[in-house]
DNA sequence: TAATTAAGTTAGCCATGCCTAACTTGAACT
DNA sequence: AGTTCAAGTTAGGCATGGCTAACTTAATTA
């Protein structure tokens, strides 16, 4: 039924819990709380939602798994993910920064811009003497 | 007091109410709410916060000026604005496209990174055969 | 097996930011 | 001056997404 756009928060739940199968094998609740910064009890509400609205099918107490479609909308957004960081670290940016940038603009990305933004990071990769000058046009560091 | 950063919606209201200033003289309620499609109950509700942070000064039913705080947020959040839009611009991206990203994205920019997406643009329209060669790589239209 | 404890859940709360419906204010026209 | 009506405000409500405190479940340990 609801085929509402996905959140922000939506987004990076299914992000991490995805990220936590593919290194550990599962998600856990408290795994999950602990790597996005949040309470066990935001977490446990959460997945609730995202079983109800069968991104995930999960069994209290026990363990989640990703549906098809959560899994599809997990890739999806690890995938921004990972091209905004390899375009920003393209041009010599702090590893924090982008990840915090990253972590907000991701999900604000059309698809048209992320083949644009891919593209280009594939280019500038060809080109180390421009992105050398760049860092030499701006403070260098930072 | 209350020093906690600007949300989105902060800034995309002291951006626009710039904007109606800059433009048309002075800021309505009914213009912001127009121009940001929400109703203007809600634009009251904001209009009245702003004032309690002292990012502007609001005479109900009269009129409202932004503070020095709010015109520097607002400026701010506009050069964040424009700058994204000239680089995605140069992607040969589609208007309402890059609206809609650039809408988005304006909030999760960190200095750093705008001052090097700033240096990029700079060099990119330097290198209109770079560009030509992204446009060709990608389906060329959107 | 019984006790302990980590993990998970529930209940109740809060801030943000949006809405509609109903009312008020003030400007403009007669 | 009185009427009309656009603009503005208030009240009350809702969804999202956080929180803490108290309780339950289940795994581990003695
Ligand atoms: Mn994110
Ligand atoms: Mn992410
Ligand atoms: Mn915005
Ligand atoms: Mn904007």
């Amino acid at each position: 039924m609801n085929a509402s756009r996905s959140s922000a928060a939506v987004e990076d739940y299914l992000e991490r819990i995805l990220e936590l199968i593919n290194t550990k094998g599962y998600a856990r609740v408290v795994d999950i709380a602990t790597s996005l910064g949040i309470s066990q009890a935001s977490v446990t509400n959460m997945v609730q939602r995202l079983d109800a609205e069968a991104l995930l099918k999960y069994e209290k107490y026990r363990g989640m798994v990703l549906t098809t479609a959560g899994e599809t909308l997990a890739r999806n957004i690890a995938r921004r993910h990972q091209l905004l960081t390899d375009f920003l670290k393209l041009l010599g940016l702090d590893e924090r920064v982008i990840e915090h940038d990253v972590e907000g603009m991701e999900h604000h990305i059309s698809p048209s811009t992320l083949r644009a933004i891919e593209a280009l990071t594939a280019q500038l990769k060809r080109r180390p003497a421009l992105l050398a000058r760049l860092s030499k046009q701006r403070g260098a560091v930072s």
